[in-house]
RNA sequence: GGCCCUAUCGUCUAACGGUUAGGACAUCAGCUUUUCAAGCUGGUAAUCCGGGUUCGAUUCCCGGUAGGGUCACCA
């Protein structure tokens, strides 16, 4: 066992919101640092904002790290329960002359004067080191005497957070940027209480495409959004890791474990990084190929829609789709969209006109052909599949298939026949569709055709 | 505007003075016995600009430019 002292770090989210997919990074960077490195993590509600925090934000919260599989230490803590706490401080500070009751105006216009508190501000030059940026130094001399309290047993922000980092000790610092500035304010606040002073890093910010502020006009920005959407929680761990960090080798696709192994804050990126859904995306895409067929059916199930469900082919076809599933799907949600269109046909009959049947001019290789002639065709391509007998799989219906494919031009031949079972300008070839539909509903799809003719 | 931070392909990034500037996503082309998807192969594509320092700068320093953050009785 090494003598330093124990690594406690901090997650002290406002519960006026949902958990805003920067402030899940920034709880993953803390959550990774401190496993990593064996320490504790606390998680502590600022609620100081009577008007804008709310319970249900809080139970969000929660709920979304826990989705994440972030977990901490100590806490929830609640800022709003340590009133108490703050005027112990506030008090001893006024005392010792380092803030003042302050008369001044009301906010509200009435007219009214209140007392609020300030900070005496030394006006001097605070320099820190930031363990991503290196020293950082600020003049807080325009930061002038800033207000700490509303009242005596109403603090604000800036007491509150060094208060509690100080008595929780909390080590390490680890936020997002925009708090850079509020540091040397807070370290003044250390200072005036003897506080011993924090180690800090701070994370570059995620970013919208177009370089801005990435917030709600630009899609979804809650952790909650992306669950919605079908994303799985280890594949959006593993791109907010990314986003900002790289682990030095050209592995990509991390679990929360090797995270865990190979995180480190001097491999952290300096500058804001661009939210990019498609590299998302295609990080779900390799997670969903990590399930188990089990684990990837139920989370199908859970994205599909009620009446496919309730449909009478569905624990038939269900299994027989899941592997196309598989090839196709990026995120989950995309399942509810597909029941509806690219995949209704395997619920129900697909609704086509004959004239599709026909293969676009490309798939002929000049073949003079008309909608008539595949009348015969695909009486033929079911004479052929009518005498075979089990399995009816893809390798058998090819071989009887193939030869006349060959004969008549094969994108003529197994457009139709694809298109007759699917309805569709694109899907998965013939064999793999007749296979899934089996005999007798193949050759009733080909009827069908027949019959628009 | 003041203060602070940042700057490599379209995007995420590697290269911690010497590389044909590497990888991934995206994109394009070809191959995969019709289409789509998946897969495979290959291609296009970057050091913001200007000065230094150095035998040699993506890398160090200065200036510019651009972008971001912050300037509350919000957090």
């Amino acid at each position: 066992m090494s003598d330093e002292p124990k690594i406690i770090t901090r997650f002290p989210p406002s519960p006026t919101g949902f958990l805003h997919i920067g402030r899940a990074r920034t709880a993953l960077f803390n959550f990774l640092f401190t496993r990593k490195n064996g320490g504790e993590m606390v998680f502590r509600l600022e609620d100081t904002d009577k008007e804008r925090s709310k319970k249900e934000f809080e139970d969000v919260i929660i709920e979304s790290l826990k989705w994440l599989g972030i977990s901490y230490d100590q806490g929830p803590f609640r800022q709003s329960e340590r009133t108490g706490e703050y005027k112990k401080y506030l008090q001893k500070m006024i005392e010792g002359g380092v803030a003042y009751i302050s008369p001044e105006p009301a906010k509200d216009a009435s007219g009214e004067m209140k007392e609020v508190v300030r900070f005496r501000n030394p006006n001097k030059k605070i320099k820190f080191l930031d363990l991503i940026r290196g020293e950082v130094e600020f003049d807080t001399t325009e930061l002038k005497d800033f207000v700490i309290a509303r009242g005596i047993d109403d603090p604000l922000y800036h007491l509150t957070v060094v208060v509690d980092d100080f008595e929780m000790g909390i080590t390490h610092v680890l936020r997002g940027e925009d708090h850079i500035s509020n540091t040397p304010r807070q370290i003044l606040i250390q200072e005036a209480i003897s506080a011993p002073r924090p180690i800090y890093a701070h994370f570059p910010m995620i970013l919208a495409a177009d370089r801005s502020k990435f917030s709600g006009r630009h899609g979804a920005v809650s952790v909650f959004d992306y669950r919605d959407q079908g994303f799985l929680p280890q594949a959006l761990i593993n791109y907010l890791a990314l986003l900002g960090w790289n682990p030095g080798t050209e592995q990509e696709i991390f679990s929360m474990e090797e995270l865990i192994g190979e995180f480190s804050l001097d491999r952290v990126q300096k500058s804001g990084a661009i939210f990019d859904m498609v590299k998302l995306k295609w990080i779900n895409k390799e997670h969903m190929r990590l399930l188990s067929d089990e684990e990837f059916k139920d989370k199908v199930i859970e994205f599909l829609p009620e009446d496919i469900k309730n449909s009478a082919k569905f624990s038939l076809m269900l299994p027989k789709i899941l592997p196309l599933l598989r090839e196709r799907l990026s995120t989950f949600g995309e399942v509810t969209e597909m029941a509806q269109t690219e995949f209704k046909y395997f619920f129900s009959d697909p609704k086509y006109s004959a004239e599709n049947l026909l293969c676009p001019p490309k798939q002929r290789k000049g073949q003079e052909v008309t909608l008539e002639a595949l009348k015969p065709i695909l009486g033929r391509l079911k004479a052929l599949l009518e005498p075979l007998s089990e399995p009816f799989n893809q390798l058998n219906i090819k071989e009887a298939v193939w030869p006349y494919a060959e004969e008549k031009g094969r994108g003529l031949v197994l457009w139709a026949m694809r298109y007759c079972l699917s309805g569709q300008e694109k899907s998965p070839d013939p064999f793999t569709l007749a296979e899934i539909f089996g005999k007798e509903e193949t050759l009733r799809r080909i009827d069908n055709a027949i019959k628009k003719i």
